[in-house]
DNA sequence: TGACTATGTTTGTCGGACAATTGGACTATC
DNA sequence: GATAGTCCAATTGTCCGACAAACATAGTCA
């Protein structure tokens, strides 16, 4: 039996329109079909694989869900790079679906965001750093308002991995950062400190980003992660529970 | 003009298919739909949103491709949570088509292998340990067979990143742990050292999380990615080239 | 009881049809 | 000559109806 699994392939049983979009998809990872380049025309595709133009359409779907293809104009479809957003998105989906935990998703961003805050403090350009300072201007302003501030923080979280660079670790961390939201919201709404050590740990960020000292930037957002951690804890919240339930979590 | 675009949204006519799938959607985020949930027949669902059949197929298609529903026994549709594979594998797709560089893809595994090393010696359970230690004898014997040993390499590190029982890290790491691949197979196979080195640092790293000494997990991990960085410019590709590059390049 | 068949259900695929939208060509107006 | 209006062809979104194959279930037969 195990064996028998071993030894045959699947054979491609798969319906025409899954097999047509992984038609498309070969195409287009083997650089055939290249981001920009419009697709042909439903009823070109369903004479060109001798289908129907409602399964055609059915695989084209398919395509469009997975990224690799998108309207152009609003109607012709074109080959598309999968969106960081959208993927994000996503992973953000799959780890509410699977309970993940609040530790679960603070575990990855405390080894993302102090490496992030190193390598932006070696390559940021002289935009990323003016985004910076923006951000932490508005911060300043905003520190009465909890839900502005918590949106500023996310901002300024993505500007720093933003400046580093690093596409692979934007997309890393913006599938677990948009989940911080409600959690976050929570400290900085409950906690009368939190404003005031977040934006100096933001001013510490930047500066050192600022100076190229990647050490001083790593360490400061280390601390900045941990902080975040105490207050999750010292608010009230069980960071085994699942991330979801943060809203319904009891955090008096 | 750039004013209009800011004051006015969308207005969001999706398509019908767009708009099912977006209902049913919601409705499993917001948990009135569970996983393992068997959806309505495509009829029955026609006939709920007053929408044709082929309509209706359409709309399923995205849910599916999204990993939200399943075909479960073949035929029924069943909600479902999106699995770590499939979202690695569309993530993996995407850094591919971005042109992402072996330097962004290294960073950001040098910051989560040591980190689930770490957990994974404050963490493991029994029957992690011995995954890793059969992977490490499994190694051993492979020691002459690059292919082989380089599999049996991303398998380690995958056995590491469950034993932190840690699914955001999982996810994370699996989406730039599969790009490795190619890289790693030429680096083993054209280093007589790295097979050796590879092994001494797979043992340490076993031998930590047995003894439940995160630090020590933590740093074996680091040299070995570390090692893994200086065997890549030691062989004579270049870490700025797109990974997807990395067969092309001359490692000679 | 267990194997087998009949039947209805559900999906995959097909064919054709039509309205709405859009891009482009063409024309009229200032 | 530039702009606006008009018309036409192409393309997509949606609908309708139909049928074969795979499957689940119940009923049948040994």
């Amino acid at each position: 039996m195990s064996d028998a699994k071993a030894l045959f392939q699947p054979l491609e049983p798969a319906p025409a329109y899954k097999r047509l979009c992984q038609a498309i998809e070969d195409e287009i990872m083997a650089g055939r079909l290249k981001p920009g380049d419009l697709l042909p025309t439903e009823t070109a595709l369903a004479e060109a694989f001798a289908l129907n133009r409602s399964t055609v359409r059915e695989g084209i779907r398919l395509l469009e869900q997975s990224g690799l293809a998108e309207r152009i104009a609003g109607r012709r479809l074109a080959v598309a790079r999968p969106s960081t957003k959208a993927l994000g998105r996503r992973a953000s989906q799959a780890l509410v679906l699977h309970d993940v935990t609040f530790r679960e998703l603070w575990q990855v961003i405390a080894a993302l965001e102090p490496a992030a805050a190193a390598y932006a403090a070696e390559v940021r350009s002289d935009a990323d750093l003016k985004a910076l300072k923006d951000n932490l201007e508005a911060s300043e302003e905003a520190k009465g308002d909890g839900r502005a501030l918590t949106e500023l923080d996310l901002a300024f979280h993505e500007l720093v991995a933003k400046a580093a660079h690093n596409r692979a670790l934007l997309l890393a961390r913006e599938a677990v950062g948009q989940l911080f939201y409600p959690a976050f919201a929570v400290v900085v709404t409950r906690l009368d400190t939190a404003a005031e050590r977040l934006l100096t740990a933001h001013r510490a960020i930047a500066e050192a980003i600022e100076r190229g000292d990647g050490e001083e930037a790593r360490g400061w957002m280390q601390r900045h992660i941990e902080d975040f951690h105490r207050g999750y804890l010292l608010v009230g919240l069980d960071p085994e529970q699942p991330i979801a339930s943060v809203n319904q979590q009891d955090a008096g």
